[in-house]
DNA sequence: AGTGAATGTTGACGGCGTTAACCTTGGCGG
DNA sequence: CCGCCAAGGTTAACGCCGTCAACATTCACT
């Protein structure tokens, strides 16, 4: 009989690489990748430090299997904010309002999970070179900005040799002012402020694509 | 009569503050934040660990000073690429050179001293809460960046109601582009890729900011 | 039932930041 | 000139970390 996941009963746990990438996750959670800790993840887990290294090559492989998830979550993110607005009439409106939406989506995210999102972008060792394009939904932000980008070109709303580095360009932005409010001297912006800043970008990040 | 700065001939060093700082800036330089030792430092320059503490409260406050000096270099390098073309007989067109010039001076920075730069924006524990404001050479970059904005209301190219966060959307732009650059997916672009990029985000910032 | 692979365990090593307690020395007042 | 004391070094130790080697337990299959 299969052990239930939370089941700790026995000698074996039976779903170790699950719970200790949950305890990883909470960790970083509350306190960004540096506080990603192999020895109190397993602590919490119950198990012992050295167990972990059945499941994962090292503290590395570990924070990597936090990074994806967090990934994965600031891409849901995404599609809720792109979900949460109603779709306009005009379909180069429209295009611009999910290219918004992605904005928000992952400033969003970005404030309100810092440690998650920090951890998505930490410097960390190379897991052996395949990580990038292997993952479905670790590139699922990247995708989804395409996705709307080039929409907009469909729309008539971006010129094709504007097209070139346009996903770089809005990202960039974005990530930008993320990290500025994260760990730069944006820190701890009030709302009013925030939301204020999120418009204008915005409309920055619209004009600088689109306007000739 | 004063020891020479690099005396270390007796048994008190003499300027053991900046040679500690001078250690770890090296190992931020090659290794990034995360390679700031504090046993290493003092093992470079000769001394004990213990020793630091005579001068430093900690870890934090020592990499603190690297950061500083980062963010100072960062400040040099901006004003390099900002003296390094000839100006505009065209006022207008002048702001905009200049405008560029700082981003630019900025994203080669981070690319020819990626540790620094990572260094430079690195999360690390408040040193007592003084640092925004206290240090003049910290807020450099933003102070170069007001300035040629000012410029550039002067001059008639951006509008009042534009002004409000323009320092906020042009460096997140070009912070973001660094970041993704150094840390995330756009790790190692061929030169020519670079400066397609740079070019492609200089007209950016600038539709962005100016254009209606 | 028995055996090997999977998955746990303990113990140890070296490196880290940090503290406590102790030495060395330069400079200053008597 | 001397003695002393604060500034600035030292060693020893603590508790943390990641990691490895060696050993123990259990599962699953024959």
């Amino acid at each position: 009989m299969n052990p239930s996941r939370t089941d700790r009963s026995g000698y074996h746990h039976g779903d170790l690489a699950n719970a200790l990438t949950k305890a990883a996750t909470e960790l970083a959670r509350t306190g960004g990748p540096e506080a990603v800790v192999l020895r109190e993840a397993a602590r919490q887990v119950g198990v012992s430090a050295t167990a972990a290294y059945r499941h994962f090559a090292g503290h590395s492989e570990l924070i990597h299997a936090v990074k994806e998830y967090a990934l994965s979550r600031l891409g849901a993110a995404m599609q809720v904010e792109l979900a949460a607005t109603d779709p306009l009439p005009d379909p180069a409106e429209d295009a611009y309002r999910r290219l918004a939406a992605l904005g928000r989506g992952y400033l969003n995210f970005a404030v309100a999970e810092p440690g998650l999102f920090r951890t998505a972008f930490c410097h960390a060792d190379k897991p052996t070179f395949d990580s990038l394009d292997k993952d479905p939904n670790a590139t699922e932000p990247y995708r989804l900005l395409s996705a709307v980008l080039d929409d907009l070109v469909a729309v008539g709303s971006l010129d094709l040799d504007r097209r070139e580095y346009a996903e770089t360009m809005a990202w960039s932005t974005v990530h930008g002012l993320a990290l500025l409010m994260l760990e730069g001297p944006l820190q701890n912006l009030p709302q009013e402020v925030y939301d204020a800043v999120v418009n204008r970008l915005t409309a920055f990040v619209r004009d600088g694509l689109t306007t000739r």
